[in-house]
DNA sequence: CCTTGCCTTGACGCTGACGACAAGGTTTAG
DNA sequence: CTAAACCTTGTCGTCAGCGTCAAGGCAAGG
C-alpha cells in the first residue's frame, strides 16, 4: 500500500502521514524507487493516532499507544505507559471541565447583570454599506 | 501616564498594550515627543480586555465591550452588542462543555478497558541515563 | 559628556498539526 | 511521445497573543 491509498483509507492526507513519520509515529518501508510502502498494521496505527488526536491528545501523548500497538497488542490502551497518559489526560480534562464550568457561571452572571442594567447609551452599530 | 506605568498597573506588558493598540482596542494620546499618554479610563479598558481574554474571549469578541465602556457606561457588559457576544460565548462554552464531557466519558471507558486487559507485552521504557 | 532608563518602530520567534505549493522523478496508458 | 497520476523532498503559510531582540531617540542626573 502506497501513501495515497493509506491516506484515503485512513481518512486523512498524505501530508499528514509524512508529518507523522517525521515525528517518528509511522515507519513505512521503502520500495526500490523510494516510495513509502505501508502494511495493514500501519493503517490501524494511523487510525489510533487520528482517534486520539480527535480527543484532544498531542502527538507526544500518542506515542505510547502506537508503541503498544506495535508491540503486538490488540489495543493501544493496554500498556502501562498508555494507562499513565490516559490517567493524566483524564485529570487534565477534569481540570478543564472545572475551569470551564466556572467560566460558564461567570458568563451567566455577567449576562444577567448586563440585562438588568441595559443601556442605550451605546455605540451605534457601524453602518452597513456606505 | 506613560505606557510603562499603565502596563504595570494593568499587570501586563508594554508589548501587549502596543499590540492592543495595533488592533484598535486602545487609543492613547501622544505627547510632543511621540510618547503614548494614557488616562485613567484606559486603565479600566485594559483591565476589561484582560478579564475577557482570561475567560477565553478573542480580541474581536472584546471590541464591543471596549466600545461600551468608552461610550461612558459603568460596565462594558450593558450594551446590546456586548450582550450578543455574551450570549454567543455562553452557547460556545455550553457546546464545549458537552463535547468535553463526552471526551471525559470516553477516556474513562478506555481506562477501565485498559486496566481490565492489562498486558505486559509492552515496550520497555526507554532507559534513563546511559 | 556620559550613563541610565524611559520611550519609539520594526521584525522575527513561538506553539501544533497540518495545508499549499514548488520542482522534479516514475510508471502506466493511450 | 506524451499526458496523467502517482510519488519524492523542501519550504513557506496558518491561527493568536504576545515574547524578544534590534537600533535608535529623548530626558534627567552626576
Amino acid at each position: 500500500m502506497l501513501i495515497g491509498e493509506l491516506a484515503e483509507r485512513a481518512g486523512t492526507s498524505t501530508r499528514t502521514l509524512r508529518y507523522y513519520e517525521a515525528h517518528g509515529l509511522v515507519r513505512p518501508q521503502r520500495s526500490a524507487n523510494g516510495y513509502r510502502v505501508y502494511d495493514e498494521a500501519e493503517l490501524r496505527v494511523v487510525r489510533e493516532i487520528r482517534a486520539l488526536l480527535d480527543v484532544g491528545f498531542g502527538l507526544d501523548d500518542v506515542r505510547p499507544f502506537v508503541a503498544c500497538l506495535r508491540a503486538g497488542n490488540a489495543s493501544g490502551d493496554v500498556c502501562p505507559d498508555s494507562v499513565l497518559v490516559l490517567r493524566r489526560k483524564l485529570a487534565e480534562v477534569d481540570d478543564y471541565l472545572d475551569r470551564l464550568a466556572a467560566v460558564r457561571q461567570q458568563l451567566r452572571t455577567q449576562l444577567t447583570h448586563a440585562i438588568a442594567h441595559r443601556e442605550t447609551t451605546c455605540p451605534r452599530r457601524r453602518p452597513s454599506a456606505p
